[in-house]
Parts: structure tokens; C-alpha cells; sequence
RNA sequence: UGCCCGAUGGUGUAACGGUAGCACAGCAGACUCUGGAUCUGUUUGUCAUGGUUCAAAUCCAUGUCGGGCAGCCA
């Protein structure tokens, strides 16, 4: 069933109305940093909208600031969209064809810029995102516009002298000495201003509003600064470049965007953005700004400015480091899209802003997870045990289910021998009653095996356990004539002998607090221990592990090939990330009875 | 202290003048060759005070609390 929140009501009655043609959305990230799950909140907001409706969204790059953008972070972003949004809405994605510019058209004796998405282009055409940069051209004709219609004018004040003149918002601003210019002399110094005829910071365009205004953003905001630097996007055919204000309304308009959706921090900008698009005489439909409440996520940070930190101080191995809440993060993690997409639906949109709890993520993937993980059979902390009874020697080859969610996922064959290895967990010398795995002269079911019951603890000099000597119950293997004796415990294991290692990086939350930026330095809250390597014991057939595809390890978590072992030389190293544990009932009973 | 926005169980989120529902979390139980999954039951809520109305989570007023806004960042 499709979400419902105070956005889609509106979309819904506009499309009711038949307001717009087609409802057009947009997700425009800055390229200054990696998409995170925040933004993965905006992408499903805003191409589930177009998917609801019959509508596009486009993916724009607000690059309107050289000195802070790169063409890395285009890529990325572009790769974790279409990452995000596939087979989910790739049909949506507003793209254009490579190079290509707004269109010009005169409506009565004006310029009209646009610029519709490639949407059914030929396949053999290369097609990119939109680029606000793409519009610095229009923009500037925008800009001149509304100078000849003494709505803007060029302001000489430095940097700091516009900071004192702009007031506080308890306190009304001065307007600039440079406010009441001529018409023609704004005319020249901004054309001479693009030219590159000043220095950065020696003047500025700024739109002739209300220096009283209540609203900070509507005293006389600046439009284009100067700034000789050369651009990702536009190299070095520019000098000015407009401010967000500026450029977003128009890039919106020229795309044709109906519904410009963005976070609640934008709220106090919008008499902006609606004033300078009314105040251009633009003949088509105007866009609308509507704002919700960002993501906040418990136990970890989401500003793109924090996560750039542990980046660059190397506190985590990279923007795609499986701790990271960014998309590529979550990706090589292990997080599926459907997963990702059922926790944004989950979450909904508001303009409330709220902590959410990191379990709704942790369901979500679970819940995806379960339906599709291959079971598997792996011990992360190997413990010895020796079955005495066993023929020595011997060899079984037992039958196991891939996916008890699936039936069409079929059944493997398992070694089994008389030397295994246990999950060190899975056995205690003095357990509390409720424990039930094994135990001294206690039984518990190998899965997929026999029961078996310890007979000796064996220990190294140090009291260390090194081997459990046990008898297997030889009938009631499953399928055997006492296969149907209640155990109470079941528990993994892996034949010695055709054990294979892996590496498995078993990751944690990468904070300790619940909100680690809400006081102090972020970074005394990182986890010590959210990531810890182990080399594990596996089932044979973990060796034919894809990296498309997901795995249990029965009773342990989710698990999936990282990328280092595709990359590693030895193609026959594995490299597992634990993208989540199972949900554990027993260690929560085990903890209750230590307090 | 100017302007804007918000407030529904523990956490999120529905209900748009007519029985406060859902998800997550919690708790209890059933089932289980994963202490997983599944199933059943269950605790807990409309920020406050007034007003309008037959009827208010919903409309109005005031207050309280929280968030945002003073980049030539987005």
C-alpha cells in the first residue's frame, strides 16, 4: 500500500484538480559529499511521488558553489540513486542527454527557458543527470531581468560590512549605500562583474527586497557573488555564480518541477524562492516548495560535515566503510534497496522532528534479509569437539535446507565427521538453568545431525577449554529412528576436516550514545569495538559465495561477500561483513540475570 | 527577546468535526531440528488551560515545551 502523509495529500488533490500536466519531482543533492540514508528518505519521498502519480523526478546536481564541489561525488551520487531506485522506479528518473542545455523560446516577446527530461530517447544516447551549472547561462538573463526591472542591484559592501548592515533577527537591517544605483550603472558593474573585471568578495548582486523584513532571508539577499574559480562542471567559463536562493527556484522552474520538496530548515527561504519567481513574469506553471523533517537516526551522525570528519581523520576506512549510514555504506554492508525503501516507507514524512529508532532500520533489513538469505553453516569462535562413538574416519553427507522462507531454494549436502567444531557460545561449564544449549552431561541436537551428549571437558594447562569429548546418540540423526527425541537446544557446527576459513568482519554500531552530536565532541561517543575480525570456520560450500547474494549463518546473522575479497589477489580469499546479527532472545534473558 | 514551524503510547506515525488505529520496541504465551521466522494475547497515548460545537487529537485563543532562521554554504 502506498504511503500517505501530508505531501502525497497534496499531490493527490492536485492531480485531482489537474493542476499540473504531470506531477515532476526532483532529488538535488549538492556533489560536497556521499549520499546518506537521510538522503535515501528524500529519494523514495520523491520518486515514490512520481511513481504514484505517473510523474518524473529528475536527478539534479545543485552545483552551484566550485570552491566545494568534485566530480567524485557526482558519480557516487549518481551510482546510489540508480542503486537505490532500481527496479523500483528506474522507470522515474528524470535523466537528460549528455551535454544538453535549456531551450529557449520567446513567449510574447520574453525568454523562456526549458529543459524537459530525455525520457524516451533513444538507448544509444548518453544520459547524465541535470546540472543547475547547466543553467548559469539562463540564469544570468534571469538575473538581468530583474536588474532592468530595478528589483536587483550590484552592492560594493565587503563580506563583513553586509553581515552588520543585514541586522539580527530580533533587530531590523540597514539598507546598503549602494542600494539606490542607477539602473544602468547596476547594469554595467554586473555585466562587468561577469566579465571578471572584480576581485571575490569585492561585490556582490543582491535582489532589492526589505532590509526590515522579519525574515532574514528576504533583506535584500545576495543573488551572485564573485568567485574566479574554476568549476567541476563549467571549468572556467564563469566567475560569478549564483547563490542557492537563486539558482534553485529557476533550475526548478526550467526543469518544470511542479513539487519542490525539501527538508524544514528551507521553510524561512520560501517567500524567497516564491518572490523571485513571481517577480520574473514566467509564463509557465510555477513550482512550489513543501518541507519535512530530515532524518535523524539513533546512534549515529548524519551531517555530511561529521561524516567527512571520521572520513579524513580515518576513523573509518572510507565513505563506504559498512559502519557508515551512508548508501555506499549500507551497501557494502549488505542492506538491500527493498530494505531500505520499506524503512523509508515506515518512517514516514512529517514536519516533526524526530530521533528515530535505529530497530525500525534493523526490522527493516531482517525482515528482507530473512526472505532472502541462503542459509549457511559457519562458527565464528570455534570450539573442538571430538565425538567418541563416531566411526573414525568416517564421512556423512547430510541434507540441508538453503532457505526455509523459499521453497524453491532448495537443499545442499553437508560433511559430517567425527571431529567438529561448536560455537564457543553454545557451551557453558555452569550455566544458569534457563541455558539450553550444551552443557557437562547434557544433550542438545546438532542441526541437520545427531544428538549429542558431553561427556569431558578437556583444558589446557592455563584451565583454557580446548576440547569437548562427546557421544552422538547414533539413531537419531534426523530422519533416524530417534530423530524425534525433544532436545531443547539446537546448535551449528562444522566438520573439522572440510571446514574452510573465512574472514568475517563483524561490525557494530559505530556509536555508543543514542545521540552523539547533541553535546560535546561526536567522536568520544565511537565504539571501540564496532568492528571486530574473526577468521570463522565454514561449510564447504561457502566457498561458491556470490557477492549479489546474501547469506544466513544459521543462528548467527546476515552475512555478505565484502568487495576487498574480489579485489584481494588470492582469488580464493573470503571476506564475509556481518550486516546485522539474528535478533538474540537468549542474550537478552542472559542479561537480565546478571542484573 | 523578531519571524517561521512543530507537539498523538517507550519510539515513530495514522485519524482532516463523529469508536484514537498501525509499525517498531516491550511483556506473556503457542509453535519450532535457527533462543531465528511465524502465530496469539497484552501494557502504555492526544502538551496545558480556556472557548466554539450535540460532538474536538482535529477549529479558535492563550500559555508551555521543542526546532529553525542573522554564509558572498546548500
Amino acid at each position: 500500500m502506498a504511503p500517505s502523509d501530508f505531501i502525497r495529500t497534496v499531490v493527490a488533490q492536485h492531480v485531482t484538480e489537474g493542476r499540473y500536466q504531470r506531477i515532476h519531482t526532483r532529488f538535488p543533492p549538492e556533489p560536497n559529499g556521499y549520499l546518506h540514508i537521510g538522503h535515501a528518505k528524500s529519494i523514495c519521498l520523491n520518486f515514490g511521488i512520481a511513481r504514484e502519480f505517473g510523474g518524473i523526478c529528475n536527478l539534479r546536481m545543485d552545483d552551484t558553489n566550485p570552491t566545494k564541489e568534485d566530480v567524485e561525488y557526482v558519480d557516487s551520487i549518481t551510482e546510489d540513486v540508480k542503486w537505490l531506485i532500481g527496479g523500483w522506479a528506474d522507470d522515474r528518473l528524470g535523466m537528460k542527454s549528455k551535454g544538453k542545455t535549456p531551450e529557449t523560446q520567446s513567449v510574447n516577446g520574453v525568454a523562456d527557458f526549458h529543459l524537459a527530461p530525455a525520457i524516451s530517447n533513444p538507448k544509444s544516447e548518453i544520459l547524465e543527470p541535470f546540472y543547475a551549472s547547466d543553467y548559469f547561462a539562463q540564469l544570468y538573463e534571469y538575473a538581468l531581468r530583474l536588474v532592468k526591472k530595478g528589483l536587483a542591484y550590484v552592492c560594493d559592501l565587503s563580506p563583513e560590512d553586509t553581515d552588520k548592515y543585514r541586522g539580527a533577527p530580533d533587530r531590523p537591517g540597514q539598507e546598503s549605500p549602494w542600494r539606490n544605483r542607477g539602473l544602468e550603472e547596476n547594469l554595467d558593474l554586473f555585466i562587468r562583474m561577469k566579465n571578471g573585471e572584480f576581485p571575490d568578495g569585492s561585490r556582490t548582486l543582491r535582489a532589492k527586497i526589505d532590509m526590515a523584513s522579519p525574515n532574514i532571508w528576504m533583506r535584500d539577499p545576495v543573488l551572485y557573488r564573485i568567485r574566479h574559480a574554476e568549476h567541476h562542471h563549467t571549468g572556467g567559463t564563469w566567475c560569478i555564480y549564483p547563490m542557492y536562493d537563486f539558482a534553485h527556484c529557476l533550475s526548478d522552474y526550467i526543469e518544470g518541477i511542479t513539487h519542490s520538496i525539501c527538508t524544514l530548515e528551507f521553510e524561512v527561504h520560501r517567500p524567497l524562492y516564491d518572490w523571485i519567481l513571481e517577480n520574473l513574469d514566467l509564463p509557465r506553471p510555477l513550482p512550489h516548495q513543501y518541507e519535512f523533517a530530515r532524518l535523524s537516526l539513533g546512534y549515529t551522525v548524519m551531517s555530511k560535515r561529521k561524516l567527512m570528519q571520521l572520513v579524513n581523520e580515518g576513523l573509518v576506512s572510507g565513505w563506504d566503510d559498512p559502519r557508515m549510514p551512508t548508501i555506499s555504506g549500507l551497501r557494502r554492508r549488505g542492506v538491500t534497496p527493498p530494505a531500505l525503501r520499506d524503512f523509508a516507507y515506515n518512517i514516514g514524512i512529517t514536519k516533526y522532528n524526530a530521533l528515530t529508532d535505529v530497530a525500525v532500520l534493523e526490522h527493516a533489513i531482517r525482515d528482507d534479509l530473512n526472505r532472502r538469505a541462503l542459509r549457511r553453516l559457519a562458527v565464528l569462535r570455534p570450539i573442538k569437539v571430538v565425538l567418541t562413538n563416531f566411526p573414525e574416519g568416517k564421512t556423512e553427507e547430510l541434507d540441508a535446507v538453503n532457505n526455509p522462507e523459499d521453497a524453491n531454494a532448495g537443499t545442499r549436502k553437508i560433511p559430517f565427521s567425527g571431529v567438529l567444531y561448536i560455537e564457543q557460545d553454545d557451551f557453558m561449564e555452569n550455566p544458569s538453568p534457563k541455558y539450553f544449549r550444551l552443557r557437562p552431561g547434557g544433550e542438545v541436537r546438532l542441526k541437520y545431525a545427531y544428538i549429542i551428549r558431553c561427556d569431558e571437558v578437556v583444558k589446557d594447562s592455563s584451565g583454557k577449554i580446548v576440547e569437548l569429548r562427546c557421544t552422538a546418540d547414533l539413531d537419531s540423526k534426523s530422519g533416524g529412528p530417534t530423530a524425534g527425541r525433544k532436545v531443547k537446544g539446537t546448535i551449528h557446527w562444522v566438520s573439522a576436516d572440510h571446514a574452510i576459513d573465512a574472514e568475517v568482519r563483524l561490525y557494530d554500531r559505530l556509536f555508543t550514545v543514542p545521540e552523539p552530536d547533541a553535546s560535546g565532541d561526536f567522536k568520544q561517543y565511537l565504539n571501540p569495538h564496532s568492528l571486530e575480525i574473526v577468521t570463522a570456520k565454514c561449510e564447504p560450500r561457502v566457498k561458491d559465495a556470490k557477492p549479489e547474494l546474501r547469506y544466513q549463518f544459521e543462528r548467527l546473522g546476515y552475512f555478505c561477500l565484502d568487495k576487498d575479497a574480489q579485489l584481494s589477489t588470492d582469488k580464493t580469499r573470503l571476506i564475509f561483513n556481518r550486516t546485522i546479527t539474528l535478533k538474540d532472545t537468549w542474550a537478552k534473558e542472559a542479561h537480565k540475570s546478571y542484573e
